[in-house]
DNA sequence: TCTGCATGCAGC
DNA sequence: ACGCTGCATGCAGA
């Protein structure tokens, strides 16, 4: 194979000869620091010239430095992938370079994006004092170059002088990830940062490979199902029958016949001049009034809402080819979450998911974890009692079971308030409850809560530290124990202070729990890959690159028209679109991945951390 | 007319 | 006085 020639025999022989390990494994090396993984720095270095460095899991260039056509890089990556497993691509941004890579029909197994791995590093209390995070900002900290693609196209994936690229001293890619390597092996748990690392690189290869793929998405039943709720279609701007109607009914009760119930203002005054005693027009504010009123408006709110955020007009613009592309953002939430971009993909409503089916032939397996932050919070604070009302059965049945609270709602309002650090209401009433039954896991919160509310830093299982609180937060602390300071200065201080104090508290809990989905989704992708090579042959690079389309025309997205893949991931939930005859695999596979995700961030620690799995021919189906 | 902010609501 | 989001829309000021 002539794309392989680039690279020396011997280097070739290396990556052949490296046997398949386990995820775990490789995340988790031996003591010597050493995993065994071969890096492949790439970097584009011009429109028509990528830069490809061979380097040791130390950071040691294995040969000299290799220039590459795009041509040639894509047959080296295709000629090297599937085969070996004990390699992983280095490079600045997956989401940028790997749209490219699949759209020629081409799947990467590893890699190590330097711009999410430099954010955790930077910002880790793990690595304070490394020189990743002590450097000045620079390009690193930068937003993702998909974003600044859109409003301005650049020439080159990387801002930077190319002629100063070939030297390892100027180098900056290469300076970076060493500097980052440097960063783990010298903080004091580096095996779990290890593990943050892989795994959020994981994420943003799966997160390119989805938006890619893109969830099934049925118009002509989305369609149906807008008509059935709304009536028939309308030109943009009118309202379809079923909203004028709750329309006019509204205005017929407020007596008001010009009234437009689109307008808040409008109608906050018709409300107050109907007599209802409201302080805003929101739902669950009216919700708990009487007058006829309240019915058609909550009935138009819920409506309204369906057509302006998820009606005909986003129908067309996001779904291409009976496929939805959202784009995720892999560590696009402080705590590590994924946020998306365009088309609302977190905040699809239970509504329209009926729309969400299965080609033919083919069955969806929807896995939601089952009550996943208590649960890792339970981990975390290695409270065993709280483990063990969640084995094997519903974490808040089980404590209602313990005897901590009555019903199933209480135990639930009274973990999330323990979570979100609610101090009133119900939930509040209950904390003193679960936190007799549950000490530890209630003083790790309160012990988050406490350290933000000094100003100080938090951290997640993995590593991944809370930012420090906005510009002016100490100040005002500070200002508060002067002697001048005002009454409204101290109240104000301390409303900051416990404002950032909830923020902590959550941080490690969502933040963890983010780590968890991270490993969780990671290790579903790898099983699937091995089912589906197992199953078939790899798809030939270049199959549908010629396509003018960013995704492809249907049949030619592969290799995902023909095998299991990731379709969605919503937090805690995923979704797989597979073959029926694999749809039993599938979903063993996530059941696996679940355990080995909780063995990986918690070892032994006696935590079940439970799924619910539906094979569905429709996303309406599960749950 | 354009832009930024507030509101309200969808998700976890 | 309960955490994290994204997005459409209305509204006010430039």
């Amino acid at each position: 194979m002539r794309p392989v020639a680039v690279l020396s025999m011997g280097a070739v022989a290396r990556f052949r000869a490296t046997s398949e390990k386990p995820m775990g494994a490789v995340l988790r090396p031996a003591a010597t620091g050493q995993n065994g993984e071969v890096y492949v720095l790439v970097q584009q270095a011009s429109d028509d010239e990528f830069l490809v460095d061979m380097l040791d899991d130390a950071g040691t260039a294995l040969e000299a430095a290799r220039r590459l056509t795009p041509a040639a890089f894509s047959s080296l990556v295709s000629s090297v992938e599937p085969g070996t497993t004990a390699l992983r691509w280095v490079w600045e941004d997956t989401s940028h370079i790997y749209p490219a890579l699949l759209a020629e029909g081409i799947r990467v197994q590893r890699c190590y994006d330097l711009r999410l791995c430099h954010v955790i590093l930077k910002n880790s209390a793990l690595t304070s004092t490394s020189d990743v995070a002590l450097a000045a900002p620079g390009r690193w900290d930068l937003a993702s170059s998909t974003a600044c693609d859109q409003a301005e196209p650049r020439a080159t994936l990387f801002d930077f002088d190319v002629t100063s690229v070939d030297d390892s001293a100027g180098n900056s890619a290469l300076r970076e990830f060493r500097r980052q390597l440097d960063a783990v092996a010298s903080a004091a748990e580096p095996g779990r940062l290890r593990l943050l690392l892989a795994a959020e690189s994981a994420g943003a290869l799966t997160a390119a490979e989805m938006r890619y793929a893109g969830l099934p998405w049925r118009t002509d039943v989305h369609d149906r199902l807008l008509t059935r709720e709304l009536g028939s279609r309308v030109a943009p701007g009118t309202r379809p029958a079923r909203l004028e109607g709750l329309a006019q009914r509204i205005r017929s009760e407020l007596d008001d016949a010009a009234l437009n119930p689109d307008s808040p203002q409008e109608l906050f005054r018709a409300l107050q001049r109907a007599g209802l005693a409201v302080t805003s027009t929101r739902g669950w504010e009216l919700k708990k009034l009487q007058h006829p009123v309240i019915e058609p408006l909550l009935q138009y709110k819920k409506l309204s809402r369906l057509l302006s955020a998820n009606g005909w007009t986003w129908m067309e613009s996001w779904v291409v080819d009976g496929r939805f592309h959202p784009d995720y953002v892999p560590g696009g939430v402080v705590t590590g979450r994924w946020a998306t971009r365009g088309g609302g993909a977190l905040q699809l409503p239970k509504q329209i998911r009926g729309a969400v089916v299965a080609d033919d032939g083919w069955k969806l397996v929807v896995a939601d974890a089952a009550q996943l932050e208590p649960r890792v919070l339970a981990a975390l604070a290695q409270d065993t009692s709280m483990a063990r009302a969640g084995r094997g059965t519903d974490l808040y049945a089980g404590i209602v079971s313990s005897g901590v609270v009555a019903t199933r709602d209480h135990a639930k309002v009274a973990m999330l308030g323990a979570m979100y650090g609610a101090t009133s209401g119900e939930s509040g009433r209950l904390m003193p409850r679960l936190a007799r039954a549950y000490p530890l896991a209630i003083a790790l919160t309160e012990s988050a809560a406490r350290a933000g509310e000094r100003g100080e830093v938090v951290t997640t299982r993995l590593g991944r530290s809370s930012p420090t609180p906005p510009p002016g937060w100490h100040e005002s602390q500070a200002q508060a124990y002067d002697p001048a300071a005002t009454a409204t200065d101290e109240r104000r201080a301390r409303s900051q202070a416990r404002d950032w104090g909830r923020f902590t508290r959550n941080f490690i809990v969502q933040g963890s729990a983010a780590e968890w989905a991270l490993c969780w989704m990671a290790e579903i992708r790898r099983e699937l890959t091995a089912l589906s090579r197992a199953d078939a042959p790899p798809a030939k690079a270049g199959e549908s690159g010629s396509s003018a389309a960013e995704f492809g025309p249907p049949g030619t997205r592969a290799p995902f028209d023909s095998a299991p893949h990731l379709v969605f991931f919503l937090h805690d939930e995923v979704i797989v679109h597979t073959p029926a005859v694999h749809a039993a695999d599938v979903a063993r596979i996530i059941t696996t991945a679940a355990e080995t995700a909780g063995r990986l961030l918690f070892g032994d620690f006696p935590v079940d951390f439970m799924l619910t799995v539906a094979t569905v021919d429709n996303y309406a189906q599960a749950k």
